[in-house]
DNA sequence: CTATTGACTACCG
DNA sequence: TCGGTAGCCAATA
């Protein structure tokens, strides 16, 4: 596991511990990893997983929009979810995304 | 090994 | 404010 999986790995375990009613951005989670520049790779991770018991839904992009929504059954399912656990979503995007945003590097 | 792609982010006009 | 472009990096073909 001491392979480049270790970031696949280590995206899996940090979504997992968002708490509820939370979300977090890709950049916040690569960033945590070490690597803000791979973004792009923890949603990539994401996808790997969606199988998991990993709340995906939970991570949205910097702007808290849900950017991962279509790799869901429904489009609309990720913000049901989301606003399931008490989030406001509007348009696709989280309101008052500050105030919801759980960073990893805060609690690890 | 090379090329393509993507659930991002930042910069530019 | 907004659309397009560039950079980044790992997985997949």
């Amino acid at each position: 596991m001491t392979d480049t999986t270790h970031f696949f790995d280590k995206c899996c375990q940090v979504a997992r511990q968002i708490p509820f009613g939370r979300v977090t951005s890709y950049g916040a989670i690569a960033r945590y990893l070490g690597a803000a520049k791979s973004a792009r790779m923890v949603g990539y991770a994401m996808t790997a997983s969606h199988g998991n018991d990993v709340p995906v839904h939970r991570v949205v992009n910097r702007n808290g929009l849900l950017t991962g929504k279509h790799h869901f059954e429904g489009t609309k399912l990720m913000q049901q979810l989301l606003e399931s656990e008490g989030i406001q979503i509007e348009d696709s995007q989280v309101i008052d995304f500050e105030s919801v945003f759980w960073d990893p590097a805060k609690v690890l």
